[in-house]
Parts: structure tokens; C-alpha cells; sequence
DNA sequence: TTCAAATACTAATAAGTGTTAGTTTTGCAA
DNA sequence: TTGCAAAACTAACACTTATTAGTATTTGAA
């Protein structure tokens, strides 16, 4: 009978939501089962249950956790007086940053949002929705100032959220690059092209 | 007793292949039930094992299909005397083809190869890697005959892969873009960026 | 040291899973 | 029209799943 060890300003809950964020990111939300989460922390499935609802309570927590880290940080930049091409590498930049210190938690947010169940998925897309349209607005601002060559602001936005998204892929690399010179490369990559 | 209606040059399997791959994308792998499949086609689950092996069987023919297509295509690129621009532009061109010509597929194999067996899943990241390795040479070689500016050629590559991999949220309104415009829009932003 | 709340346990449930065995039906070729 | 292979069926299997009920243990405050 082994208790769940948490470290000083933690909950015990916070102590499943972090293993099932990296058991979900790894194997998947459907294909990881209770009992395997349990056992991470060398308790039995059914004593999770005095800490937790249900199994999709913590996809809940963790996809709504990430979207709201997203959604305040946008409110931040749409608040602020930089011109376009400063608010979107500002927002690349966090999105990169987001995937270094937060990557569990991004990951099945960007995953596993599809088994949400129906009344949250609805709510997730629609706060997705808002983020995208913020992020569309700002291009469309670029394209009036005459900053952004005009291509369709909506590929635009979806080619840049894809490829920061990508950084998925790094996971296993991350000590190849550091954030900064990643964060570089991305910026200049998506503003303004690799052709010389 | 329904039985599986066939088109001309059509196998059964491949009516079973087509409605895995669309429950698969919708669903996720893990979430299909062959129950669930086999209700698809108006006949009962146990009746698929005349037609498949295994249901991971399904997976791994779905996967390694799309896996052939592109290693195929990145070898006539190879063969190709084309520079170093006109390749990756082809390339970027036929990623965004397929993700329209064969969407379901492409999805499942870029979402859900992480369930294939172990073997599968060993096989199918080499050949991934190998793509992805092919795919940073040409890279390379444009930076080496200075077309290219001097970013990091693996960053860059998963930048423009995982900007390809985002039209999958285009999926629901293909008809407001031409493929042409699409490939277009996205050939030049990864190319030559989006800044004046 | 006592007592209550927190948190663990075991046992069990109902539902769902992929899959096998054995049987019946279907549909085409002779 | 018959016969045989293809392909459907039903019944059942052995497992796994999330979750509940009821009970024991641990822990920290009084």
C-alpha cells in the first residue's frame, strides 16, 4: 500500500495529471488503461479514483490546461502595440517555448483532443476556433500595412501552426539544439523563407 | 446475411482497407471496434477474418502503402536533374497532392503509426528516417550551391514536413481553396517566407 | 494517544475487445 | 441442377476495460 509521493506545492492530483500527460503522450489516451497509470505511481487503478472523477477528466484538464495557456498568451499580444511581423514572431516563439517546458501536456493537447467527449470537444474546438481567428487577424493586419506579401492568411496561419507543431518530432533531439537558435531558425524560416 | 459489394478492380480487402482507413482517421485506431467496421459494410465482425488477418494487419497496410508512395516519389526526385529548388518545390507539391488525393490514408499513417506492432513500427521508422534523410540532403545540397540560406537543414525539413502535414485541418473545407492555389501559396511561403 | 479524514486496499461488475470454432448460406461453374 | 468454394452467420472464448462498493489502513491534528 504505497502512497502517492508529492513534492512540496503539489497536490496528489497534479502528481496523475503529469504521469498521465507523459503515459498519454507516449502510448496514447485509449491505449493507455488506468491500471498502467497506476502503476507508475505503485497504487491500484481503483485508488485513483479517490483523486480523480473519471479517465477523461484528465484528458479534460490536460487539453483545456494547454488552450488556456494559448488563448491568454494570444490576449497578451492582441493587447500589446507591436506591429504584425513582432506579434507573429513573438507567438512562433512561444509556441516553440510551449513545446520545450510544457511538451507532455502540448502534446496529447494536440493529439489526443479528438476523444474528448462531446460537450468538452465541442468547447475545445471552439476555443481553438477563437485562437485561430486571433492568429488570422493578425496576418490579415501584415497584409493591409503592407508588411505580408498577400497569400491566403488562413494557409498562412495553418503553415505556421503546423510547422511549430512539428517540433514534436525534436523531442528525442532536443539537446542537439538549443531553444534560442531553434527559435531562430523557425522565425526566419516561416517570415522569411530559405531561399537566399 | 449482406455481403460486401465489390466495385470492378476491387478486391473485398479492399473495401475493408478504405473503411478502415476513413474509421480510422475519424476515430482514431485504438477507439475502432472491428464490430464497428464490420457494421460499415452491413455484415458481422467475424465474418472480416474471410477477407484479413488481424485487425493490426489493417494498420500496417494502410501505413506501409503511404510509406511506399512517398519513398517511391523521393526516388525519382533523386534520379532527377533537377536543382536543389526545384526538387524541394516538387516535393512540398506532392505532399499536399496526396494529403488531397488519398487524405484518409495519409492521416491514419501520420496519426497512428505509433500503434503498429512492434516489428511494423521498427520498419517503419526506418523508412521514414530514410525519407526524412533524403529529403535534409537535398537541403543540403542547395545550401552547399548557395540557392539556399545557411539554416539547419533538419530543422528546416521538419518545418517544411510538418507545414504539409498541417492541411489535414484543411480536410473539412477543401472546396474553399484550388489544389493549385493551395500548392501555390505553400511552395512560396516555405520557399521565400511571407515578409515584403 | 485518540479519532477522524484521507487514502489505500480487495472484490466485483458490466460492458466491450479481438479472435476462433463450427455451421449455414450464397453464388458461380460445370 | 448440382456441387463446391467463398463468405456469411451464431455462439463463445479469454481478456481487458473503466468504474463502484465496501473495507482496511495510514496520517496528522487535537
Amino acid at each position: 500500500m504505497a502512497k502517492i509521493k508529492t513534492l512540496t506545492n503539489g497536490t496528489k492530483k497534479d502528481v496523475i495529471l503529469k504521469n498521465a500527460s507523459a503515459l498519454f503522450r507516449k502510448k496514447g489516451f485509449k491505449a493507455t488503461s488506468l491500471r498502467e497509470l497506476a502503476e507508475t505511481m505503485d497504487i491500484e487503478a481503483p485508488s485513483l479514483y479517490n483523486h480523480i472523477g473519471s479517465k477523461s477528466e484528465l484528458l479534460e484538464e490536460i487539453c483545456f490546461s494547454v488552450a488556456k495557456d494559448f488563448t491568454e498568451y494570444m490576449n497578451t499580444i492582441m493587447a500589446s502595440k507591436d506591429d504584425a511581423v513582432e506579434k507573429i514572431s513573438k507567438l512562433i516563439r512561444f509556441h516553440i517555448q510551449k513545446m520545450y517546458t510544457d511538451f507532455d501536456n502540448v502534446f496529447v493537447s494536440n493529439h489526443e483532443w479528438k476523444q474528448l467527449q462531446k460537450k468538452q470537444l465541442t468547447e475545445f474546438l471552439s476555443q481553438r476556433k477563437a485562437y485561430e481567428s486571433a492568429f488570422t487577424e493578425i496576418i490579415n493586419e501584415g497584409i493591409k500595412k503592407r508588411l505580408f506579401k498577400t497569400l491566403h492568411p488562413q494557409i498562412t496561419v495553418l503553415t505556421i501552426l503546423s510547422a511549430v507543431r512539428g517540433l514534436e518530432f525534436l523531442h528525442d533531439h532536443k539537446n542537439e539544439y538549443s531553444i534560442e537558435s531553434l527559435e531562430e531558425n523557425m522565425v526566419q524560416h516561416l517570415l522569411t523563407g530559405i531561399i537566399k
